[in-house]
DNA sequence: TCACTGACTGTCA
DNA sequence: ATGACAGCCAGTG
C-alpha cells in the first residue's frame, strides 16, 4: 500500500465517534482531495483493515448507504447505525437510485463535523 | 509500464 | 421537477 489518499481515508473514516456519520464527499475532503469522493468508497471497498474501518459509518451525501455493498446487508447496516445512536429518517427519493432502502441517516443530526 | 475502472458528486438538458 | 452525463484521482490488473 502505497501510503497515500487511501490511508488518509482509513484514517479519517477511523475518527469518526460512534452515532456519527460522514459523507463520502466529507471524507474526501479530509483526506485532501475534494474531488476524489469516488476514490473514498474505492479505498474502502478494498478494506484492508476489516474491523478497524467503520466503513458503515460512510454513507452518501443523501445519507443513504452503499446499496448492495454493504459488509453484511443494508438492513443489517441500518440496525447497526442505529444501535450507535444514528437517527434515520423516511423521505429518501431526493436522487434516482439512491435512498432505495427507504430510510437514509439524517445528516441534519448526525453528521460527522470536526 | 500503460490503461481501465471505480461504495461519488455536481451540473447540464 | 426528473433524467442523464461528465469529471476527478489513484489503485489494481
Amino acid at each position: 500500500m502505497s501510503g497515500t489518499f487511501n490511508a488518509k481515508v482509513y484514517e479519517v473514516v477511523k475518527d469518526i465517534p460512534e452515532g456519527m456519520v460522514a459523507t463520502y464527499g466529507q471524507v474526501a475532503e479530509l483526506a485532501g482531495a475534494p474531488r476524489n469522493a469516488r476514490f473514498v468508497g474505492f479505498a474502502l471497498h478494498r478494506n484492508p483493515e476489516p474491523g478497524i474501518i467503520p466503513c458503515h459509518r460512510v454513507v452518501f451525501r443523501d445519507g443513504s448507504l452503499a446499496p448492495g455493498f454493504a459488509f453484511g446487508g443494508p438492513d443489517e447496516q441500518r440496525r447497526l447505525l442505529e444501535k450507535e445512536g444514528v437517527t434515520f429518517i423516511a423521505p429518501p427519493n431526493q436522487r434516482k437510485n439512491q435512498g432505495q432502502d427507504g430510510f437514509v441517516v439524517d445528516l441534519a443530526r448526525c453528521q460527522w463535523r470536526r
